[in-house]
RNA sequence: GGCGGCGUGGCCGAGUGGCUUAGGCAAGGGCCUGCAAAGCCCUGUACCCGGGUUCGAUUCCCGGCGCCGCCUCCA
């Protein structure tokens, strides 16, 4: 069984889900008000490695991922652009699905849009404003902090240390009662959208969208609340904050994956470092990016940039290549392969691809251990390449093909060769009879054109081959 | 100031009280090759500093130094 990191307690526990046989995980989505960076690109990663590997131990996962397609910065870039803020977030939406597809991740089983559950909104206001913890002032209505049980769990502060924290930093000018009390409800201000509500014309507070829309889609007390590691304070305490306020049981695991750095530090527009995600997908393998995510455990910190991006590729290269070796030696043999006649080795070969599964599932289980699993994986791939030199072909299938197929499990599946053309093919064919001939100076010129072209030029006892 | 975390070989990045002390990339040597490419084999003797605990610490404890994140919108 997986076991994982809980935020709140600090501490590893097996995942034991709520309803036996499936999991429930919420994973806060983007905001749709520009480009996705590297970093959306490695949350996105980690919950889909997740999700893919419960799925893989036999669990149904009913993930959900929301929208924020309506927020202060996609109406502030509305309004500096003079389009309408839907505009902005929908065409947001379009580039951050595109990308999410490009890079081979699974889209959630629902994608609840804030924008579409503002009704829910504003009964759960109404709700805490009924019980008593929430109040109405002049701007909005706000939570009161104080009331709520254990409030700080997740930042690991008591409320008084956060109050303290808070006040100190903050010009207090607004009408809160408590510098950590929040906003469940914005109050409508001139050329905002809004929807109506029994506290006046205005929008939801972000935090009250992410607990409505949790709650909505997997109900109380739902198996897995994740997110980056800069949401657990103040969004993640503020979405329990409310759900204990109404005396609904919350997440029962609190996941957040590290943050990723560039040049040593975080990404932030003020420093200008922030990697578009579109160009890393755009200019190398996608899975080059993914590879490097889960080169990483899950809550450290990743550096990101041109030379562990190009280590990563390198790596993905050497994957491909056997992956290339097994689809020639699948035509010279049966398909049952693993068991080819006359080999001897076959039970040999298929305990050492169960030894690949077993070792796989200890790492993953431990807390998503995915460097291990990896390299585990890579070394299987040495180890099935080096079995494939020495000719022993039921042994390095069999290996190869494990490590490949729980390297799919990761999301790293094999790209498909791209095909020559008729030109392409006209060149090789030259190459080899120039290469049969002993003239090598026309083979290598025509090797030069190949790799010219693009082309990596490999020979083989069968000849010129090319792939690229 | 409070809270959380980190400092590992050229780079990225796991991990561990001693055992064969990840993995990847890069580098050097080799096998293979007409030469390459790809693949494989071999090599590198790393754990910020100072104390302590211990038979033994990179790993545990204390103290320093440096760095990062959160405490305000942020994946």
């Amino acid at each position: 069984m997986l076991r994982l990191y809980d935020t709140a307690t600090g501490a590893v526990a097996p995942l034991e889900p709520r309803d036996p046989g499936s999991v429930g995980l919420y994973v806060c989505g983007p905001t749709v008000y520009g480009p996705p960076h590297v970093g959306h690109g490695r949350f996105v990663l980690v919950y889909d490695v997740l999700r893919r590997y419960l799925e893989h131990t036999g669990l149904a996962v009913r993930h959900v991922s929301n929208v924020t397609d309506v927020d202060d910065k996609i109406i502030a870039r509305a309004s500096t652009e003079g389009r309408d803020w839907r505009e902005v977030a929908a065409e947001s939406e379009q580039q951050w699905w595109a990308t999410m597809d490009a890079m081979g991740v699974l889209r959630p089983t629902e994608v609840p849009h804030a924008t579409g559950y503002v009704e829910e909104m504003v009964d759960l206001v109404a709700a805490l404003v009924e019980r008593g913890v929430a109040y109405e002032v002049g701007d909005g209505v706000y939570l009161a902090c104080d009331a709520v049980d254990g409030y700080g769990l997740l930042a690991h502060q008591d409320i008084e240390t956060l109050r303290a924290s808070a006040g100190a930093r903050l010009a207090v000018a607004d009408e809160k009662r408590s510098p950590v009390d929040f906003a469940l409800w914005k109050k409508a201000k001139p050329g905002e959208p809004t929807w109506g509500s029994p506290f006046g014309h205005g929008r939801p507070g972000w935090h009250t969208e992410c607990v409505v829309m949790s709650l909505a889609l997997l109900g109380d007390g739902f198996d897995v609340h994740g997110g980056g590691l800069d949401l657990v304070f103040p969004h993640h305490e503020n979405e329990r904050a409310q759900a204990v306020a109404l005396g609904r049981p919350f997440a029962r695991r609190w996941v957040h994956n590290g943050l990723v750095t560039v040049g040593g530090e975080k990404m932030s527009k003020s420093l200008g470092n922030v990697t578009d995600l579109a160009e890393i997908v755009a200019s190398s393998d996608p899975r080059a990016y993914r590879l490097l995510v889960l080169r990483a455990h899950y809550r450290s910190p990743l550096e990101v940039g041109a030379p562990t991006l190009a280590d990563a590729s390198s790596a993905l290269a050497r994957v491909d290549e056997l992956a290339r070796r097994l689809d020639a030696v699948g035509r010279e043999m049966p398909q049952d392969g693993e068991r080819a006649p006359g080999s001897g080795g076959g039970r040999a070969a298929s305990a050492l691809a169960d030894a690949e599964a077993v070792a796989f599932a200890d790492a993953m289980d431990d807390d998503l251990a995915t460097p291990r699993a990896l390299a585990g994986l890579l070394g299987a791939v040495r180890r099935a390449n080096s079995l494939l030199d020495r000719r022993d072909v039921a042994g390095g299938a069999a290996l190869g093909r494990a490590a490949l197929d729980l390297l799919g499990v990761l999301g790293i599946a094999r790209r498909l060769a791209e095909e020559a053309d008729e030109g392409v093919l006209d060149i090789v064919r030259r190459r080899d009879a120039a290469r049969a001939d002993r003239d090598f100076a026309t083979a290598d010129n025509l090797r030069a054109e190949l790799e010219s072209r693009g082309w990596v030029v490999e020979d083989s006892p069968d000849g010129t081959k090319v792939r690229r």
